[in-house]
RNA sequence: GGUGAGGUGGCAGAGCGGCUAUGCGUUCGCCUGCAGAGCGAAUCUAUAGGGGUUCGAAUCCCCUCCUCACCUCCA
């Protein structure tokens, strides 16, 4: 039914959730200090195809996303701006969720802000501490690496190369590569109380404990952006073992690749940012679907307007199918819808199965039939407004 | 140094064992007072290099060369 790489394995596997038929997915969501670019896009329409898919196979999809707004970045924003932080990431929580409406992303259940979850955070860092797997050093408490086994795993890096990482720098930590989930040293302006001190909740522990108390002790599929997998998933996924006390808590583990553009990646420092809601107002979410799913999720897609207009013409072809639908599809093109949705099927081929929906258009505008239901279903798997 | 993704016609970009996409471009028609847009048709027969597997490879395996990204906050 469904094939899916896992980054944890390095491969191609039965997707078989754990609760069938419902499917939890994780997606690391957006940090509430600036608009939604094409990259972010870019993930979350993946996401969006992949639940889409989903149902289309009898599943049904529990989709949770962390709305960051504890963060330094935000924090510098907000001072930069000369408001509070939290009026800062509420404006952009606001607007991130204005852009997955433009991109016609309906299939995500539940956003949790960070913020909503402190207490939680301090509950779990102390229980981390007490099982020994998190320590206080220079009164900031971080995690002890040297408690799981196969730390570096996931972003198959050794402990040696592991050791190189100058990870969240301060005195007395036991290894190098120990990361922090609780920051006492550093001045906000405002600190949130935790029975080990007054501090900061820092960046990898916030998913966690988004996760299990949203989820619980398992859910099947973690999603997010390829640069992700280190430090943050390897992270996360230590502090969900421990916290979990099981040795596999999520199934798959989803990584889409980077939008770069002109060959570099996409970030605000190199200043070569595109807005989701630009492209959207400039050319609508049925181009950008096109353009963004006639590349596989774990290739590399650079970006330039031309290479997203070049799909207008298969619009256009798809826009004259549902014209032509009929009540009844032809065996042809029958066959042709089953390799379509099998090529999702397949580690969510999009750029197959969209040459097999242009080889159906081009059947059923010379002397084949498509039916209105069958045409309808595909725009729905593919989240097209035709 | 480590990890991952790639190298396809003039260009962009799919296909991932046999049916050789698609778009831009180019050429020719139709349309038009001209131009443009639009429509129709034709055109380019490509797969980094070298071995191998196979009846058959762009597609699988090995070697070489090259490109890019990530490994620090970034999605």
């Amino acid at each position: 039914m469904l094939k899916i790489y896992n980054s944890f394995s390095s491969k191609i596997e039965d997707f078989e959730p754990f609760d069938p038929p419902v499917v939890k997915i994780f997606i690391c969501g957006p940090t509430l200090y600036d608009y939604t670019h094409l990259g972010h896009a870019r993930i979350f329409l993946t996401y969006d195809l992949l639940c889409r898919f989903l149902k289309t196979r009898g599943y049904k999809t529990d989709v949770l996303v962390n709305m960051t707004d504890i963060n330094q970045s935000v924090f510098n924003k907000a001072i930069v701006q000369g408001i509070d932080y939290h009026t800062l990431s509420q404006f952009y929580s606001n607007e991130f969720i204005k852009d997955l409406d433009l991109l016609n992303i309906k299939t995500i259940a539940r956003f949790a802000h960070v913020s909503d979850y402190v207490k939680n955070i301090s509950k779990h860092i102390s229980s981390l501490i007490e099982k020994r797997n998190a320590y206080s050093a220079n009164g900031n408490i971080y995690f002890d690496t040297k408690t799981i086994k196969d730390y570096g795993k996931l972003s198959k890096q050794s402990r040696k190369q592991l050791n190189l990482h100058r990870m969240d720098i301060g005195p007395n930590k036991k290894n190098q590569e120990d990361f922090m989930l609780w920051n006492c040293s550093e001045d906000f302006g405002f600190s949130w109380k935790g029975d080990f001190g007054k501090g900061v909740p820092w960046w990898h522990i916030q998913d966690s404990s988004v996760v299990i108390e949203n989820f619980g002790l398992h859910y099947d599929v973690h999603g997010g952006a390829d640069e992700l997998a280190y430090p943050h998933h390897e992270a996360h996924l230590a502090q969900y073992k421990a916290m979990t006390d099981l040795e596999t808590p999520v199934k798959i583990w989803m990584h889409v690749s980077l939008v770069l553009s002109k060959g570099e990646k996409i970030s605000k420092s190199r200043g070569n940012v595109v807005l989701a809601r630009d492209l959207v107002t400039k050319y609508g979410q049925n181009l950008l679907r096109l353009y963004l799913f006639s590349t596989h999720y774990r290739k590399e897609i650079d970006y330039n307007e031309k290479n997203l207009l070049r799909n207008k013409s298969f619009l256009k072809k798809i826009q004259q199918t549902s014209l032509r639908a009929s009540h009844k599809t032809s065996e042809d093109i029958s066959a042709l819808i089953q390799e379509f949705y099998a090529s999702l099927g397949n580690d969510l081929n999009s750029p197959k199965a969209l040459n097999f929906l242009e080889k159906i258009c081009t059947k059923a505008l010379k002397n084949s039939n498509i039916s209105i239901e069958d045409f309808t279903r595909i725009m729905d798997t593919l989240g097209l407004r035709i």
